[in-house]
DNA sequence: ATCTGTGAAGCACTTCACAGCG
DNA sequence: CGCTGTGAAGTGCTTCACAGAT
C-alpha cells in the first residue's frame, strides 16, 4: 500500500505528543486526547485513527492507545530508534549556528563531517568538527557513509552541492539554502527556509494597518 | 473567493524564480519555463497558471508573461513592497544565530525587539539590539508594535509565549521552538522545526543498509 | 504557431458515521 | 458504554485539454 507523505509528515508530531505523556506517566490515551495535544482540537481524532490504522491496529476498542507501546512502534516506523549520521555543508554563520544547535544529538541525529570550500576555514576544528574542504566531499563520504546531507551554503552553490550529495548515495537532504534545488526521485528534500514562510504569512497581513515606522 | 492556502504557499517560490531571472535580464516568461526552474519540471506549468489566475491575468497570450511585470504583481499580492517588523523572544545560542541572521533584512524583514527571560542576558546589546526581559513584551510591543513574533524559547515555555504574542496583537508568527504550540484561528503560524523535518525523511531511508557505527 | 486562462475531470486527502470489540 | 478501525461520503487540490487571444 502507498501511503500519503503527509501521513508520514505528521507521525513525527504523535510521536513528540506520546513523549511528553510518557514522561509525565501517562498509560493510557485517547484518539481524542491526543488530538487535542497535536492539533489543540479534538477534530483530528478521525484522522490520527486512521493515519495510525495505515500501519497496524495499535489501540484497545473502549479504552484507547498504550502510550509506551504506541511511542514504541511509531519510532520503529520512523526509524528513530537507531542513529544517523549527517554531513554538513557550508560552515559559515549559518553552518556554525546549525554544527551548535543542540537539538539534534538527542533524537539520533549527529553532525558526523563538515565541509566548506573556504581554505581559511578548512583543517579547523568547530564544535569538536575537523572542517575539511568541499572538493574532498565524495572521496570522505565514500569511505565513511552519511544517511542525510545538510545544506548550509550560499543560493548559487546549493545546487552543486545537492549533487554532490546525491552522487555519494545520500538520499536525505535537509535544505537550508534560500535556493530553488532539485533533487531526483527518490531522494528526499526538505526546504527549511525562514523567509519563504515570512514571505506567505504576510499575504494575510496585508489588511492590517501599516506598521509605524 | 478563497484562495487554497498551498497557492499562498507557492508564490513565494515564484517570486523568488522571477527575481532571479529579472537578475540575469530576462524579460519574457513562459509557465513552461517557469515551471522548470521552481519545480525543476515542465508539470507544474498549468498548476503555475492556475494559481496565477486566482489574482488576474497577467500573461499574453502566445507570448508569456512579462517578467518585471509578473514580479511586482506577486509582491504586491503577497505584501513583499513593505517593510516588516518583527520581535524575537528567545536570545539563546538559537536566538542569536536568528538575531544574526543576514538573510532576512534584504528581504525587508527586520527584527526591531528581543527578549529574553533571562536576567543575565537582559540589558546587554545582541548585533545592535538592546534585549528587553520577557515580561516588558506585552508593553513593549502596546508602544512599538510589530507584525511578526519569532518564537525561539525552549518547548516549556513557547505556548505561553505564543499567547503572550497573541494578546498583542501580533498574527503571524515563526516557531522554532520544538513544542506543540497552538494559535487561535486568524492567526499564522509556520513551524521551523528542523528535527521535525529529519523525523519523517528517516522514514523512507529505513530501506538502507544500516550505516556503519 | 504559441501560450494563456479556465471549466471540467481526475485524484488524494479528510471527515463522517457506525459496526464491532473490550 | 466507550473508543477503535474503517468503508463510504465529502472536500479540495491538481491535472487535463482546449477555446481564445496574439
Amino acid at each position: 500500500m502507498e501511503i500519503p507523505e503527509v501521513v508520514i509528515d505528521r507521525l513525527p508530531l504523535y510521536a513528540r505528543a506520546l513523549a511528553g505523556l510518557e514522561a509525565r506517566g501517562r498509560e493510557v490515551v485517547s484518539s481524542q486526547e491526543l488530538a487535542q495535544h497535536v492539533f489543540g482540537d479534538i477534530k483530528g481524532a478521525a484522522q490520527i485513527r486512521k493515519d495510525l490504522s495505515y500501519f497496524g491496529r495499535f489501540g484497545k476498542q473502549g479504552r484507547g492507545y498504550n502510550v509506551r507501546r504506541l511511542l514504541e512502534e511509531l519510532r520503529q516506523i520512523l526509524g528513530l530508534d537507531r542513529h544517523w549520521r549527517m554531513a554538513l555543508v557550508g560552515v559559515g554563520r549559518l553552518g556554525r549556528a546549525i554544527l551548535g544547535y543542540e537539538g539534534f544529538a538527542p533524537q539520533g541525529f549527529r553532525i558526523a563531517e563538515a565541509f566548506d570550500a573556504d581554505p581559511a576555514v578548512v583543517g579547523t576544528r568547530v564544535d569538536g568538527l575537523v572542517i575539511k574542504h568541499t572538493d574532498e566531499l565524495e572521496k570522505v563520504l565514500a569511505a565513511s557513509p552519511v544517511d542525510v546531507g545538510i545544506v548550509a551554503v550560499p543560493a548559487e552553490s546549493a545546487q552543486k552541492v545537492i549533487d554532490a550529495l546525491v552522487r555519494c548515495g545520500v538520499s536525505a537532504i535537509l535544505d537550508y539554502a534560500p535556493s530553488a534545488g532539485h533533487v531526483p526521485r527518490g531522494v528526499q528534500m526538505k526546504r527549511i527556509d525562514p523567509v519563504l514562510s515570512l514571505q506567505s504569512m504576510t499575504y494575510y497581513l496585508k489588511a492590517r494597518p501599516l506598521s509605524p515606522k
